[in-house]
DNA sequence: GAAACTTATACTTAAAATGAGCATATATAG
DNA sequence: CTATATATGCTCATTTTAAGTATAAGTTTC
């Protein structure tokens, strides 16, 4: 107890210590009216799968992390990034394969960027997804996604049995009812993240294959095709960890408008938000809570551009961030209740 | 553009690159019944100042970051952590002196930690201080710290002033408006960390003299007395990052329970939330959103110990997060409105 | 042991926010 | 003109919230 002197293996608690790089990645995040993108580079030479954009943090040539992380991104996509956030670091060992292979230690920084959909073009190398190609079941906009209860729940009843002990079966079950609102819960938007850990553990998605520590039964790997597209190393979790930040984020900061152009319809913003959501908003108590909450103002022109009664245009009204504490669409994300 | 392959100083984008030691450190919090308490271990030799428990992460001993920064706590604290959350990785240059003396670049992930007062012991080189001693003007409960209208105001608004351009004068106004409710707007007790970086920018705080980037004029070492204890490296920044999450993460997750003991009265809670939130709450109120997000459960027994009629003792009710999609203690936290 | 004080808890009331929907306006497509 | 799409104004019942009043049941003081 209180050793602070003692070694544990190569390093001592403040002398010289185990070195690693690190890795600075970025969910570049868009929305073009109905789909949220991401921005993806193409696999570089050997890699077989499409990544986000990422470079190693280089303490002398860069400032901040998220110095490094901009300047990444712009030589890799020539893309200018506004709004950036840092995420979370993750460090955990074998979830890069090459690491196996005698590689360094990964340990990488995710970020969230945003950026407006007049940024919008493919640069050579790198080009924009939609997220729910990667994360199927989490867009309710259209009701439940099938793939839950007819892949998802089945397979993660099966993994919860299979734990070995009683309270780790217990442990599974109710981290699965709560991530999947299997046992009458509510769906949680915001738990991505919590999700794809589950379906990561439980060898559903492809990228568990690749991890040292789990054996992923042969049987598995037919259904790799219906979870989603793999990204390559640990960038589908980051991507996971960008879409909960962001879906929790809108609620309570004025984020959603370093998406929009910089006059809008309210119901281009309505889809906008509903496309980061994954779930259907009520269009009059939308419009309501938007204008009571300060959080536009109009501009007087219109659109003639909806398919409908011509729209007025708004705009973002900044001074709202100096009158409220939690400025944000605090938006009340309708998800129809799953089937059964 | 897209020059994914050109040379940056020493590295080139996925080719060896710059080598960094990662630090892990943990703002592990308590309370008794009217006081936030972090963990503290005294200055080791040299260092002058005391800090939160740290040691450097060991690529081939720890298998996650995580788990590292639970050994290095468990050796240095004899302290087993229950609830762990990671906050921010923080990598700015010069922010540590020992930097410009030639040392490694230092990349530090900050940690926040729950322990229960029970834990509450002084092990050798560790002791417990309430955290309003690093941040006195966070602590509103008896009205707004006068600390703020006598010293921080007159002061931010000469730094303010003192920009060499005008956007830049603009930018820093809408800053310091922001975080100190000084333009009319209402004083947002989350924003902890943005309030100590102005204060660090402007030279407010000790530890801003040690910031090879800052020029801090003579006449404010005086001020360094009364803004703060100052603690080594840059553990006040994450400190400060630990405050503003752990104040936001109450009201929508029942992390409250982590700090409180098995059984608890009501007056408990509500000062145990006050205590963290810097605030005070209405007690009736308080009463009727606890029982009615069915946060906690009466236990059918009595405290005796409260200097009045007695208590009914409660305890959580872990169903809670099986129920509601966001539990948490959603309380106003009344900030009495400053003088002046 | 009565008065003063402390804390606990039940209940009231007005205002505000919320959820769901109806009704009407103004476009386009055919 | 009709069908259909979107835009926008408004109602209404319900719930939530903020701020109390009122009363209960202990301890402390003298």
């Amino acid at each position: 107890m209180n050793t602070r002197s003692s070694d544990r293996g190569a390093s001592s608690a403040r002398g010289p210590a185990g070195v690693v790089v690190i890795e600075l990645s970025a969910a570049i995040v868009t929305v073009t009216d109905e789909s949220p993108k991401i921005l993806l580079v193409r696999p570089p030479d050997m890699a077989p799968r499409a990544g986000l954009p990422y470079g190693p943090f280089d303490p002398t040539g860069h400032r901040t992390l998220e110095e490094g992380l901009r300047t990444w991104v712009q030589e890799q996509t020539d893309l200018h990034l506004g709004y950036v956030e840092q995420l979370y670091t993750f460090g955990d060992r074998f979830r890069d394969p090459q690491e196996r292979a005698g590689g360094p230690r990964p340990v990488s920084v995710g970020y969230l960027a945003l950026v407006r959909q007049t940024a919008l073009k493919d640069a050579g190398e790198s080009s924009w997804g939609d997220w729910y190609r990667y994360f199927p079941w989490e867009d309710w906009r259209d009701g439940a996604p099938t793939i839950i209860d007819s892949l998802i729940a089945p397979r993660m009843a099966k993994w919860t049995d299979d734990a070995k002990t009683k309270p780790d079966r217990n442990r599974r079950r109710e981290r699965v009812n709560l991530a999947f609102a299997f046992a009458g819960g509510s769906w949680d938007n915001e738990r991505v993240l919590d999700r794809y850990e589950l379906l990561y553990e439980a060898g559903l998605v492809f990228e568990a294959t690749l991890d040292a520590r789990l054996e992923v039964a042969s049987d598995l790997t037919s259904v790799h095709g219906h979870t989603g597209a793999a990204l390559t190393k640990d960038h589908r979790r980051i991507l996971a960890t960008a879409m909960g930040r962001l879906r929790a984020k809108i609620k309570y900061r004025p984020v959603i408008f370093e998406l929009m152009a910089p006059t809008f319809t309210l119901f281009q913003l309505q889809r906008a938000v509903e496309a980061l959501s994954g779930g259907r908003l009520h269009k009059q108590n939308f419009r309501r809570l938007v204008a009571h909450e300060g959080l536009v103002e109009p501009t007087g022109h219109i659109s003639s551009q909806t398919g409908g009664r011509p729209a007025e245009l708004f705009r973002f009204r900044r001074e709202v961030v100096h009158e409220r504490p939690a400025p944000g669409l605090r938006v009340p994300v309708k998800v129809s209740k799953r089937t059964g």
